[in-house]
Order: structure tokens, then C-alpha cells, then sequence
DNA sequence: ATGCATTCTGACGCTTCGTCAGGGAGTGTC
DNA sequence: GACACTCCCTGACGAAGCGTCAGAATGCAT
């Protein structure tokens, strides 16, 4: 073995690489979109050689993988902090659902790389690896959602509707979530449907149906659009800045 | 000018042509997905050279917009009969939901096709005209659904809840079901969910929105259940044996 | 038979993909 | 400092798909 530093040092250099691979990999995808992303055009915005690019990647649909796992991290990060929110169970999903909002708003680009690896033959595309990576991170979103669910249950604040799971339930609120965003990025969609503020639709939408699982307290009974206010004060101070400033 | 009834005999055979051109993509895009459909395949496949696929579609991308649009006037032809069935406005929202499943049931590859051509990049490549047939099928469907919301509201079953409009309360119900059915669509997150019949808690969770919205009468004061019964039995009875068959 | 119009064909140039033989660059040894 | 060795980087290359277009083929009219 020869010395570790500057072992380190290349192999940091090369860690780096591709933090600027994924970086480059972002821009191009939502300046030109998929079929303007190459592989040719990476490593011309890098100033390295295709070659490099395909030590870290196996193809340009690996390397949009690994960007959503990267930007999922992110997300992740904020529904984390949202489920630390204290209050009755059902406010800690409204937390949830504005961190998710919230994130939507200052990474439009997620969206977009997400619905490319959602086309099935492109997702094979991608490393074994990263496909796992794409499996558990969702299972550990969707881990956080049916945790609260079953708090509330717990609590006695609901009763599981039409005998339906908790697992059955966060699938319906991510349905409603990943739909509302789905046609929200489709600007040709909204203009048809003449919405002023979708990212507000899905919200309320979401609130009437935690409403119709029966999930106390109720819209009537209880002031959501405060416990907004509190999730935005409290917990996302700066991303609520940030988003203000974003245009989407 | 020629003799006509010639002209049309070639004409037809254009005509017919296309479609034959459609069923092979739909048929190539099921088995191989988007990277496996190729101009030469279909060219192959319908026995014609490439050249002559072009006289019909401008690019690939085309060709599989050119797909949804000639599935989509299918699915607007359940929705519409659909939308005869007469009963309470929210018995004909279930009708309408059921004409979709339906849809989606003996129809697996349109969502696919849809995907694909949601993504922005993609649907760009398609020629314009195309384009204002999506848009307009779009908009043709909102009406039906925005229909029978404002129904419901002159009937007095439905007092528009938060100040929200028709239009938003129907793209609420749009993103549910299309979340759903592109949950549906990808397997890896139905594992991770757990779902057995990814269906049915969309329909349950369309119903309980429903709720939600304050829509009467209640599930609690109706019997949807057999609303549905009805619908099946009535307007689609030879659907429900078809999806019986076809394995999804 | 001949001319004319319309349609069909596949070879062609171009782009992108993913690979790999060969050429550095850095490190350790003497 | 020379040499050997390892690891990394490069860009040329074959393969494959795209979309085009000059020319062949077909069908019709006279």
C-alpha cells in the first residue's frame, strides 16, 4: 500500500467527480429534457471524457437514477424534520404534507427526473445497486407515512375506514400527492383544467380526504390552516423563504 | 382526376395501413418498452420499409402519441356511456370512476403510452396537430366530470367545499386516480406497498374524497356497493367478462 | 405503348451509445 | 534519477437508431 492521504486525496477528487457529474447531469435535464441529455454533453460540462463518466455510471438512465437518489435524500430530509412536528397525529401528517410541498416547490427538477425512471424500460437500465437504493428509500418514505397512521389509529383519532390498512391508506394519500404533482408539470394539462394554484388544490384536497378516512379532528373541528402556519414557522423557516423566491 | 372509387381503394389502404402501424407499436412498446420500439421494427412488423412509416408519423414519439389518442377515444367512449346511467349525480361520479378501471383494466398499455408522452422533451417531437388532439380529448373529458360536479351542486347534493371550483374538485379526483394507476403501473412500489388489489383502495379512497367533499348521499347514508353492481350489470356488462379475463 | 402522378424503398449521413486498447500520471523501490 | 507497477483517463471505434431523399415501382389515363 503507498500513503493513505494521497490515496484520499485522489479518491476524494474522484467522490467529487461525481457530485459535479450529477450537478452537470440536473442543469442539462431541465434545460433541454431527457433526449437533450448525452452522455457526450456530461463530460464536455465537466471537461472530462465520456470514458469517466461511465466509471461512475453505467448509462445516462443510471445517471438520472442517481439523480433522484441523491435529491431524494433531500426529500427525505425535510419529511424527516416534518414528523418531529408535535401535535395530534393528524397534524404531523399536514407537517408531512407541506415538507413535501415545500420540496416539490425548491426542486422542480425532481419531478421531472422521477417521472423518466418511472418509464419501466428505462429503470432497467440502471445499476442493481441503485435500483435497490430507489426500493428502500421508498419503503422508508412510505414507512414514516404509515407510522403516523398508525399513531392516530392508536390514539383513537381514527378508525381504519372500510377496512382498509395503513399501508392502503398512504397509498391513496401518495396517489392523490404524486397526481396532483403529475399534472401539475404538465403546464398543457393546467391550462386546460384553468387552476390559479394547484400546489394549493392538492392541499386541500388532501386535507378533505384525510376528512373522509374519518381522521379526527376533523377539518370543522380543528383550524389546519394554523397548524400550517406553526409547521411553516417552526420547522421550515428557511425553506419557506427559499420557495417564495423560487418561482415554479 | 381519376376514377374515385379507385382513389379510394388506395386511400383505404393508407387508412388501413395506420392502423395496422398502431397495433404494432402498441404490441412493440408492450414487450420491449420505449427503448425497444424503433422505426425499423414497426417498418418490419407491418412489413412495409421505414420510409413509408414516415409518410404516416413524424417520429417515434409521434407514433406512440398517435397510440394514446386512438386508446383515448376508447376510454372517452366508456366514460360517455358512462355518463348515461342515470341515478343521484354521485352515483354517476361512481359510474364514470368504474368506466375508468375498467378502461385501465383491458387497456394496460395505454398507461404506458401515456407516461411516455408526459414526459415534456418527448411530447415535443410530435407533430402539432397531434398535439391540439390531446389537449382537446383532455379538455372533453374534464367537461364530462365538471358536468356532473355542477349537477351535483344545482341538485343540492353538493355544496362546493373551501371555495374550491368544479374544476379544481375534478382535478383532485383526476390526481388520485392517475397517482394510483401510476403506482399501479410500477411493481417495485406495489411490492414495497404491499398491495393486493391496487384497484379496489383506489376506487374505496375515490369514494371516501368523496366523502370528503361532503358529496350526498354519504357512503354511510348509500350503498355504493350496489350503485356499482348496477353500473357493471347495466352499461358495461360485456367489459366486466373481458376484464374477468384479462390478467392485470 | 407511353407518359404522368403518386407511392414506396432502402441506402445514406448523422447522432448517440457504450467499449476498450493504449497512453498518461502518480507511487514505490532501488 | 531510473525503473516498474498500478491505476486512471482518453478518444477512436463499431453498433444501432434516426430521419431523409433520389430513384425505383406502381397504378392510372390516354
Amino acid at each position: 500500500m503507498h500513503d493513505v492521504s494521497t490515496q484520499t486525496r485522489k479518491q476524494r477528487e474522484i467522490q467529487q467527480r461525481e457530485g459535479r457529474i450529477l450537478d452537470a447531469a440536473r442543469r442539462i435535464l431541465l434545460e433541454r429534457g431527457y433526449l437533450g441529455l448525452t452522455m457526450d454533453r456530461i463530460a464536455q460540462a465537466i471537461d472530462y471524457s465520456k470514458g469517466t463518466v461511465y466509471q461512475h455510471f453505467t448509462s445516462k438512465e443510471d445517471v438520472i437514477a442517481a439523480v433522484t437518489i441523491q435529491t431524494f435524500e433531500t426529500r427525505m430530509d425535510l419529511i424527516e424534520r416534518a414528523a418531529t412536528f408535535s401535535g395530534r397525529p393528524r397534524e404531523r401528517m399536514v407537517a408531512l404534507g407541506e415538507a413535501d410541498e415545500l420540496f416539490f416547490r425548491l426542486y422542480p427538477d425532481y419531478l421531472r427526473a422521477q417521472q423518466i425512471i418511472r418509464i419501466g424500460s428505462l429503470l432497467a437500465k440502471t445499476s442493481d445497486e441503485r435500483l435497490a437504493t430507489i426500493q428502500a428509500q421508498r419503503s422508508r418514505m412510505l414507512g414514516i407515512a404509515t407510522g403516523v397512521i398508525r399513531d392516530a389509529v392508536a390514539q383513537g383519532d381514527l378508525v381504519l375506514p372500510m377496512q382498509m390498512t395503513a399501508e392502503e391508506m398512504a397509498f391513496g394519500l401518495f396517489s392523490l400527492v404524486l397526481g396532483g404533482r403529475t399534472l401539475t408539470g404538465s403546464r398543457s394539462e393546467l391550462s386546460v383544467l384553468g387552476m390559479a394554484d394547484p400546489f394549493r388544490t392538492i392541499r386541500q384536497t388532501t386535507f378533505l380526504l384525510l376528512d373522509g378516512f374519518g381522521w379526527r379532528p376533523l377539518t370543522t373541528e380543528w383550524d389546519y390552516e394554523h397548524t400550517l402556519q406553526r409547521v411553516r414557522q417552526e420547522v421550515f423557516p428557511n425553506e419557506v423563504e427559499r420557495a417564495r423566491g423560487a418561482r415554479v
